[in-house]
DNA sequence: TACTTTGGTATACACTAGTATACTGATTAC
DNA sequence: GTAATCAGTATACTAGTGTATACCAAAGTA
């Protein structure tokens, strides 16, 4: 009898993998959970924090993931409605991978300027 | 004098995060990384082992890795001529990055069907 | 009164990421 | 002679990403 296939599944870990990039792919989304993460929690004040993003843009990612729940839309309907954006803990597991986008994007960024 | 600053830069932080995602942003660069390492090495191997993607999107991506110096591409000119694609060991700093998207992926679809 | 801030929406457009399909020339296989 | 494989290129197209600008109503500020 041949071995059981209980290891490793390529097909099973590009489809995860494709599944991720789905879920925080573009140019926003992780920029969004680290500023977030950061403590920003308004929209203007997340869209100060991110250089070069747009309303439109802000608007349409903050949307797409609190459909993917990973954000919540918190509403305070007081005098100038106030509206805050929150992580959720199921967002925190994108901390590791920020991380090491952050560290790799710091020592991509020595390398092409000691080339 | 106030503290000066030599802990966290978040702005520094989110650019080295940008500058991450413009190297492996897209729907291929990742995939194609972990195709490689998985041991595939030529065009038509790497291209069976990601189900989507068209020869012509292959080919612009594997250039611009090549351009990146995130893999090599290397040709034995002899009688049929071949063509092979590895990752160079700068590339394997993607590795934590890589694993923990697919776990994230893995997770992220079980949460989905228990909902 | 006029201006700014807040949290966005609406419209129009440009750009590029990605798709689909066909094709190349060389080699090997039938 | 025909078909298949290899490593791609070429062309044309669509869809989605992203930009730019203006606008909204309500509240606060000068």
């Amino acid at each position: 009898m041949a071995e059981t296939i209980t290891k490793r599944n390529p097909a099973e870990e590009i489809q995860a993998l494709q599944d991720t990039i789905y879920v925080i792919g573009g140019k926003w989304k992780l920029p969004i959970i680290n500023s977030l993460c950061n403590g920003n929690k308004r929209f203007r004040e997340i869209q100060r924090s991110i250089p070069q993003i747009t309303t439109r843009m802000l608007s349409k990612e903050l949307k797409e993931m609190e459909m993917n729940k990973i954000i919540v839309r918190k509403v305070y309907p007081d005098s100038p409605v106030l509206v805050e954006y929150e992580t959720t803990p199921y967002c925190k597991t994108f901390g590791t991978i920020i991380q090491a986008m952050i560290d790799w994007g710091k020592e991509h960024r020595k390398m092409i300027k000691e080339d």
